[in-house]
DNA sequence: GGGCTGAGTGTGAGCGCTCACAGTCGTTCC
DNA sequence: GGAACGACTGTGAGCGCTCACACTCAGCCC
């Protein structure tokens, strides 16, 4: 029992220390620690019980120092805090946990393409194998475009069009059938309540909402942009609950919705009685909103995961071949009570 | 111009590829980059201008592997999703990368001490420098305590009693001030919807609430048990609804109390008129709830920095010495509209 | 019997960096 | 004039691991 051999001695123990109790060279406790077929059973018990009595674990930074990989994969991200993103990077992880990878995160402020590079340049410094990027500004998607492909990276959640493989929510499609819900129920025409304009997955939800309105031959009135904030919304509803015109309006966001149903409560509207809500995400929170929200569910967890699945297929199959692939996940209209037929308001 | 000495063309430059541009040796490259003060400025300058020719980035492996330095750290989260983790996870984030440290996170699922032992255990194996867990169960305490001093680890959000160095919020001062300010209303009392009784945040806030309660000697209702959501809210709204003798309710978090007043506006009870509801949190929501929520508002963000602080303190002076510290963060109370007088319903 | 196989194991080099140490200058002092 | 010093730079070893290769020894074939 000298502080050579067992744990609790002197310094941490390496491979030798293993190799030397088992009686085995380090090769073959290396064998053993990376599984090779070639070792036989009774060494390897041998060698795990040496590995455990020293309670040995192998120094990581030394194994990516010679194979040249490290098992991590960086997530840049714009705000954690958000629910669309935090449910993005808990998909991301728990993916990457079930391929034994690492996760290591940096969130950038500001939705400049600067960031956005800075952010991938100190996990490209930190030697990820990949970067997974939950920035869906049009601004970030310049930057990644302009990254350079010696690092793999994936767009999540939305992304640059071409340029760098993404996997994204259908976002026009949602809105479509959002907007169309809401043109079935008889109303003349749809409100809109934007996100902000350089974010991509606004633009497209605005896309959505204005083709279900040309499908419908319906004349889409300007849409007032907030900034996915309920503050926002609640702003932007003062405004819309003037107009008596507004009988249906489709929110970018389920928070600006309830922002919007807080707005129109106090102006003394009914929802959906004189105008229907809808929003989009489905965030938990949306049926007990009052009333319960009609929205649009999109599953931001799969979008993770299925994030991480691609990330890792370029990872491992080398540097891209033909265009870089998109994903496209189809979200869900989910319909609830804020939604209605046109009722006491006059029409438009 | 060779591929040995400029970058594009083989493999990835290393620093003796520097050196040999910069015609110095490989350790004045590495005191170049160390910010060494014996270097003179012309050599500084030489050398930088050939790690800009070459992009040149040093091997954070091996670099790791002879300083024995990550500057890494570990989080473990229970739940990334709920706005409290991911706020706080956000904290830790920004104040890591102001200390020049990187953040890779795991999440558990359950929050038995195995998940968290083994979480725990995989952030070791990637040698981070320290873990902060934001698990803040009964349990998870447990875990903690029983985890061994060979890597410091700090507690944020909640955490056990000793045993493990923590920043948490002072939830039963805030409860405590909340509780009063029903009182303070003219309530004779106060119900309470709490939190999971293996929650170390939820039990905290029971016992604030009994305490402002036991102060005014006012009787304590049984108080009826959630899970944290807006559903469990809302069902036990519903029973809450059914007695006559409830004025003013106090819900452990912010959802359960939007949960709480769906139920209340289904079963015609209005809020505040006939009942008083505060939350606890301050979601970002909760002054868009209707009416606008009464609530305590803790900075998550704050919360996590704080933590990280703490975490570095104790990575970088070495293990223990005396008890664990344990700052407390004091909360706020906000009030808004959803809490006022009792009024229209006969009095318990 | 010699040569082949393949399973099981050991040897030595080297990944890219930092640390400890050892220079080599030019300056200053007595 | 030489010792002493500080500023700057170079040399060699070695961190703990994996990789390529070499080796040993059964078992088996012709």
């Amino acid at each position: 029992m000298t502080a050579q051999t067992t744990a609790g001695g002197g310094r941490k123990p390496v491979m030798s220390d293993v190799a030397r109790l088992a009686g085995v060279s380090h090769q073959t406790v290396s064998r053993v620690l990376n599984d090779s077929p070639h070792v036989k059973e009774a060494t390897r018990e041998r060698v795990l019980t040496a590995i455990r009595e020293l309670d040995y674990r192998p120094n990581s930074a030394a194994r990516a120092l010679v194979t040249n990989r490290t098992r991590t994969v960086g997530v840049v991200s714009f705000d954690t805090t958000l629910y669309g993103p935090a449910s993005m990077l808990h998909g991301i992880e728990q993916a990457a946990r079930g391929h034994d990878y690492f996760v290591s995160i940096v969130s950038v402020r500001t939705l400049d393409s600067r960031s956005v590079q800075d952010a991938v340049d100190r996990l490209h410094g930190q030697a990820v194998e990949g970067v997974l990027v939950i920035a869906p500004q049009t601004s970030a998607a310049g930057a990644l475009a302009a990254l350079g492909a010696d690092l793999p990276i994936v767009a999540v959640g939305s992304g640059p069009r071409a340029k760098v493989p993404a996997v994204a929510v259908d976002n026009e499609s949602g809105a479509r059938a959002v907007t169309r819900h809401l043109l079935d129920l008889g109303h003349r025409t749809v409100h809109h309540l934007a996100g902000p304009a350089n974010w991509l997955d606004a633009k497209a939800r605005v896309a959505g909402w204005r083709a279900a309105l040309a499908d419908a031959g319906a004349s889409a009135p300007e849409p007032l942009t907030g900034d996915w904030s309920a503050r926002s919304g609640y702003e932007l509803g003062l405004r819309l609950a003037t107009d008596r015109s507004v009988t249906a309006v489709f929110c970018a966001n389920d928070h600006m919705a309830l922002g919007l149903l807080r707005a129109l409560s106090e102006a003394g509207i009914a929802v959906p009685g004189d105008i229907s809500v809808a929003g989009f995400d489905d965030i938990p929170e949306a049926s007990f909103f009052t009333p319960p929200l009609t929205t649009v569910r999109q599953d931001f967890g799969e979008l993770g995961r299925r994030g991480l699945e691609l990330l890792l297929d370029r990872i491992e199959s080398g540097p891209t071949d033909g265009r870089p692939p998109r994903v496209l996940v189809a979200p869900e209209p989910v319909v609830r009570s804020s939604t209605a037929a046109p009722g006491r308001r006059p029409a438009g």
